[in-house]
DNA sequence: CTGAAAGCGCTTACAG
DNA sequence: CTGAAAGCGCTTACAG
């Protein structure tokens, strides 16, 4: 049985192809097609001929080939601990908007909090040749990421850093909005305020933890062991609704909550309305929040995280990085660090 | 200046390093690298040097590099119009789940409903050699899509298709739904119930929309299309203020509202808030919901959508095509199409 | 038991 | 003005 022929509309076309049909060689093609045709003075008519059979043959350049030839791929990697967190995937989204303008595409990976997850992912994104990796990352170990900054691979961090990898990262004022919340809080009476919080290896929410506990100690207010509870991320539907249990068993006169994420705040809404608790009694504040929370607790004052600034600030800096390293790629300097802390927009409710 | 000398641990390790360290060719550290150092009947102890040196080196394969020369990348893309919206980036988070057991990685690409950014993203995914494509689309024409089917390309819809190609799709059953909600507001005694929605060049809004005129139609209820409000989604934001005005005013004894996306609810709540709209005495109904719903609106019927379902049925599917064209690939077959329509959940909850 | 060689689809010095 | 050729890092018939 003799194979079907198939038109050009579904048969894969190369520079090869084009080559041959024209008569002339897959160079030539490649340089028109990459518009260096008056650079390399070939004549006009070859460059119609050549654009008008590609246009006609549809050719789409074979981007694994290009990027495993020259080392680029236009293509930048984000890795983020999980999708389904309205953050992060209002990061991605900023990230995609702000790429767009420059002709890069994004690959999103989730790494879903778990650090084999994210080696993988990380191993993934290198193999494809990406430009650049944007990572908030989840796991406390950091041999591969290590491993990309010893291969001066352009990296750069949003929401979650090492303070002992010398990184570009972009952050919120994570103790500075705790704090500013909880002063708030205890400003507006409250004096038994319960912590609710997370993933305890990261930085980013020992910072949070902080701004609670200065914010106490300035208040000479006691730090009360029963009221701090820490949840573990990857099952937090099941732990919290058991910490909540064992405040209110332990400190019934419980009469504030400070949130270090919106996930956990959710979470407790949802408990206390299982519980016919009426939370509005509480003075409450969350750091960053869902577009609901508004409906659910009018009074809740929240530190805002500015993710359209965080797109666009992580963005800049792996331009950066990536232009950086294109240029002296040669010679062996020490690239500057960009570590930058974006205040959040804190909002008083109540 | 010589440049420095560097460390495995941040050289770029190939194949070919490990070839010449060791003396053997090339080909020999392939195979004893993929597993084949037994068929190709190489020698114990130049599978142990080959082993121990690639992880002495820490060598990574080049998935370009392999992906070029195998044709396989076993990556798989998913392009969803908004990585924002819950319902979406819980499919892919389905999606990625299920795909982790079988040693697939996922690229996901977001198209803001944007025609041109969708045609990039299958373009980027083709070029990148995807193993095969998800999509969720979200334009009208249809040109890159039905170019990925004439080339046999494995594909896979979900929530949203086209009628008149025959492609693989996993839907929920639109119509049953939004008719089964419909009739129950209307069995709860609402007469003028709006129906909020959106994009409707998409067959799945029109589904749903169907069931909303199939019930009233049930019940002898006349079919006002000041109730009617078709909202732009690309901003709904602006738009569904103005669409709730206008029932407000023009029919201010309505008594029901049927959302036929969870996005659109979560809008309209907002709206009756800002304006004091007790909006309980309504009766209510959604198509999928936000995990808040219930507290903002405890009396919302919702249908939910069955996302972990849709993601293993989608991969089930697109793997079955990415197999089967592999094993048939000379062969020009007519090849079956699966289309596949799993039920919402319904929840009444008044 | 192992190697030389072609090829995947590009880009880019080098040559004439 | 245009082509031949090497190379990116792999895989895989083919050969001995």
């Amino acid at each position: 049985m003799e194979k079907k022929k198939r038109s050009y509309k579904s048969m894969k076309v190369s520079l090869k192809t084009i080559a041959e049909y024209l008569n002339v060689s897959v160079a030539t093609v490649s340089w028109v097609l990459s518009g260096l045709g008056d650079e390399k003075k070939i004549s006009l008519s070859t460059q119609e001929r050549v654009l008008a059979c590609a246009k006609e043959m549809d050719y789409r350049p074979n981007m694994l080939a290009r990027a495993l030839n020259s080392g680029r791929s236009n293509t930048v990697g984000l890795i983020i601990p999980s999708i389904a967190d309205s953050f992060y995937s209002g990061v991605a989204k900023a990230i995609e908007r702000t790429l767009d303008n420059l002709k890069y595409s994004l690959m999103i990976c989730s790494s879903e909090s778990d650090g084999k997850r994210e080696e993988r992912m990380i191993n993934m994104l290198k193999s494809y040749q990406v430009d650049g990796i944007i990572i908030a990352p989840t796991k406390k170990t950091k041999d591969e990421i290590q491993k990309l900054i010893d291969e001066d691979y352009p990296v750069v961090f949003f929401d979650r850093f090492f303070s002992d990898l010398t990184t570009n990262y972009v952050i919120i004022n994570n103790e500075e909005s705790s704090f500013s919340l909880v002063e708030h809080l205890i400003l507006k009476g409250a004096r038994k305020i319960a912590i609710l919080t997370t993933n305890p290896h990261l930085l980013t929410l020992n910072f949070r933890m902080d701004g609670y506990i200065n914010a106490l100690k300035k208040y000479d207010i006691e730090v009360n062991d029963n009221l701090i509870k820490i949840i573990d991320i990857h099952n937090y539907e099941e732990k919290l609704p058991g910490a909540l249990d064992e405040i209110f068993e332990k400190e019934p006169d419980v009469d504030g909550f400070f949130f270090t994420t919106h996930i956990l705040a959710m979470e407790a809404f949802k408990y206390f309305m299982n519980h016919n608790i009426d939370y509005n009694k509480f003075e409450l504040a969350s750091i960053h929040e869902e577009s609901l929370f508004p409906l659910i607790a009018p009074q809740i004052n929240v530190a805002l995280m500015p993710i359209p600034d965080i797109g666009k600030k992580v963005v800049e800096i792996l331009l950066k990085q990536i232009n950086l390293k294109e240029s002296n790629s040669t010679i062996d300097t020490c690239q500057p660090v960009d570590q930058v802390t974006i205040p959040c927009k804190l909002i008083y409710r109540d």
